[in-house]
DNA sequence: ATGCCGCAAATTGTATACACGTGCTGATGC
DNA sequence: GCATCAGCACGTGTATACAATTTGCGGCAT
């Protein structure tokens, strides 16, 4: 036990926050789909701890809306619902709104070249059509302007927004091009360079407005009153 | 959906939800002083449990940020930094900022209404000199507010940081008056009520600033405050 | 007398054992 | 043949037992 803990000691983190951190790694990059069934004794044995600490994995990643513990039955990959969907684009849109507004009053030079720095990577990323590259790097240019705030609150806070947002998005297929929402994210820190607030802002909910439009959140799932109706 | 009503049934009626709301209650209502060690087994007596379901009830506090587990030692009351608090706040305004801007576009009258009766109560409360009472009316504002929207994920992100916020406030003693706060409340439903985005985002944001800046977050304290752990 | 080392008490971290609830299966009856 | 219900297997929920770490106290040496 103390061996295998030391054989994998540079992971800074406790073993908890290793179970948390790769179940969310797993969902995030679609290698675990929403409704999947996470037995307790399953990841227990995959990390070689007992379910006790699984247990606080789990329940840290309820708390973070990735899965769903239902009572005496376990944990499942959260499928978050067409409402809950929308409503986290709604904060979203909020939230990075309000973001944008306040950096573009302070932003820095250093600031701005660092943004640039990352589209090239989003571009490279995108011309050599390296999917789950693209796909995080995409998701990273909102964290990136979180971090820009020097505000770890903020930072944490988003972090979490992301990757519920990263769980709609696969669970609803975006049929949004990345190239498109790349562009986008050129347009935003353009505005940020000329130091435009008002474009800034307009530019970043039109952008999350666009990703939200082009998931397929309208009827698929009706509502189960609808289904249960008494024409039986 | 039938997942998210199971969960908040179990979690509403389990005794580790309990105990989470019952530190989070004693926290706010200053019977938990900052830096005050909660020891499992203490609790668990109190509670009639194992340490078991303690330490699941720990752990959700910490994620909330009312408490710190420091490995090997313990859980601990919480003892935001000077900075976490500025961070708090300013994520706050940012996204109480937007919210009001968001509210003022679709707010109706009856939902108008509801803010003047919170109102009547907040007055009630701070003319009569009931501190409790006051000080939950004066932060549940915040909480109608977010309501209002009818997006439960604004609600709950909302309510975690209005916790946080009392943490802070009673350990800066804040000397904001209760009425002076009464007061902005009631300009920032005002301009609500006549639809005026702009004055109503100014005055929501001054308000947060104004309550900010009443606390004692400049001189000396953090670091003296945390050697000289009060009780213990 | 003082400072350092080491041991012991207490408390946390983890594992295991047991109790309870759920869902499946197979047998039984209509 | 199909529905129903009892029993069973599996998995979760909780408690308890054990290991590891911290901390304070006391003895010992300087």
């Amino acid at each position: 036990m103390k061996a295998l803990q030391a054989a994998e000691a540079h992971s800074a983190g406790s073993t908890t926050q290793r179970i948390v951190e790769s179940v969310t790694t797993a969902i995030v990059e679609r290698r675990l789909l929403p409704g999947t069934k996470l037995a307790e004794q399953q990841i227990a044995d995959i990390f070689g701890v007992s379910r006790t600490v699984v247990r606080q994995a789990l329940n840290q990643l309820s708390r973070d809306r990735l899965i769903t513990l239902e009572p005496a039955r376990g944990a499942f990959v959260a499928q978050p619902s067409v409402e809950e969907a929308r409503q986290v684009f709604e904060v979203r849109r909020l939230l990075e709104g309000a973001m944008v507004r306040q950096l573009a009053a302070q932003i820095s030079d250093a600031q701005v070249a660092q943004l640039r720095q990352h589209l090239r990577e989003e571009r490279a990323a995108v011309s050599r059509i390296d999917v789950p590259g693209r796909t995080r790097l995409l998701a990273d240019f909102h964290t990136v302007l979180g971090r820009l705030l020097g505000n770890e609150v903020l930072a944490e806070l988003l972090a979490d927004l992301l990757n519920r947002s990263s769980l709609i998005s696969l669970m609803y297929q975006s049929s949004h091009s990345a190239s498109h929402s790349q562009q986008e994210h050129e347009q935003i820190v353009e505005a940020l360079s000329r130091r435009d607030t008002r474009a800034a802002v307009r530019l970043m909910e039109q952008h999350l407005a666009s990703v939200e439009r082009n998931l397929h959140l309208d009827p698929r799932t009706p509502d189960l009153a609808a289904v249960l109706r008494p024409a039986e």
